[in-house]
DNA sequence: AGAATAAATGAGAATTATTCTCATTTTTTT
DNA sequence: AAAAAAATGAGAATAATTCTCATTTATTCT
């Protein structure tokens, strides 16, 4: 996990510090989209605030990192690399679990056909997407139980 | 629009207030996503800061208004009226521009088939979900040129 | 319609999330 | 190993949103 790490920082030329080794390991680790403040909370003050948020910026620089809010605009974080399967979300409204999903190969080539007609249309770039989904998970759920 | 902002208010049992009507009529007359920030530029001081958050959340609880984050995390909101067509967003990150886009019958029907497998495989009640779409206008854009 | 009651508003204080500053520490370069 | 460059921590500053409470406005009840 530590060496996968230093292998994301040093493949984007970012400099490898304990901050952001400690900031890829939990995103490694838990590999699913996060809110800073849970992030903050499972770092347990191994890295100061002011770091984290610089951190996570610098994920973003080097796209590692997606970023995007649930549905009551708090902010989420999620590790993205190379070859990872290309997804969306499912929120719940009860829990506030967000879960990744990845949807047919047949609806995503739909869907671009409908980005080109969108482009077209408007004079756009379109050079990314997301489909999110919102309800509420039923007793199986982990957090709702 | 005077009157259609009441006529909101009173079919949803909100009492009608200066603010209410306010804010109403500036959302009916824009028609499309606006930052709070520019709603309340929109509004210059003729509703407190305090009242506009408060007038905004009224409206959410009556299930008149979207409200959505731009990329850079900015809270955006739109009016949503019984009736409107269902729609999604393009946003250029140029401009900050907002586009409300529609998409496909075929489109939107092949994504409720994915959304019943959705709600099956993970146990959901799937109420609702959100299209967006990212990416640059070109030369033929208000804003950026 | 007018008085009494309830609700909404404005102004600014409080809170929260994020960015910034700067002295110190760590990393990279030479 | 020393010098230079970059990153960090702590807390101050900023921005967005909510909260408080005295005053104003709307609604209800004769």
């Amino acid at each position: 996990m530590e060496e996968k790490s230093k292998q994301i920082l040093s493949e984007h030329s970012v400099s490898i510090t304990n901050p952001r080794i400690l900031v890829l390991e939990a995103l490694l680790e838990i590999k699913s989209p996060i809110t800073v403040d849970d992030l903050q909370k499972k770092l347990k003050n191994k890295v100061a605030k002011s770091t984290l948020y610089r951190v996570l910026n610098d994920l973003k620089t080097i796209n590692v990192l997606n970023e995007f809010t649930s549905p009551d605009n708090t902010v989420v974080v999620e590790l993205v690399l190379e070859g990872d399967q290309h997804h969306h979300h499912l929120f719940c409204s009860d829990c506030g679990e967000i879960i990744d999903v990845e949807l047919s190969m047949n609806f995503e080539s739909l869907l671009n056909k409908e980005i080109k007609r969108i482009e077209k249309k408007f004079n756009f770039i379109i050079e990314d997407h997301r489909v999110e989904m919102f309800g509420q998970c039923t007793e199986q759920c982990e957090n709702c139980k």
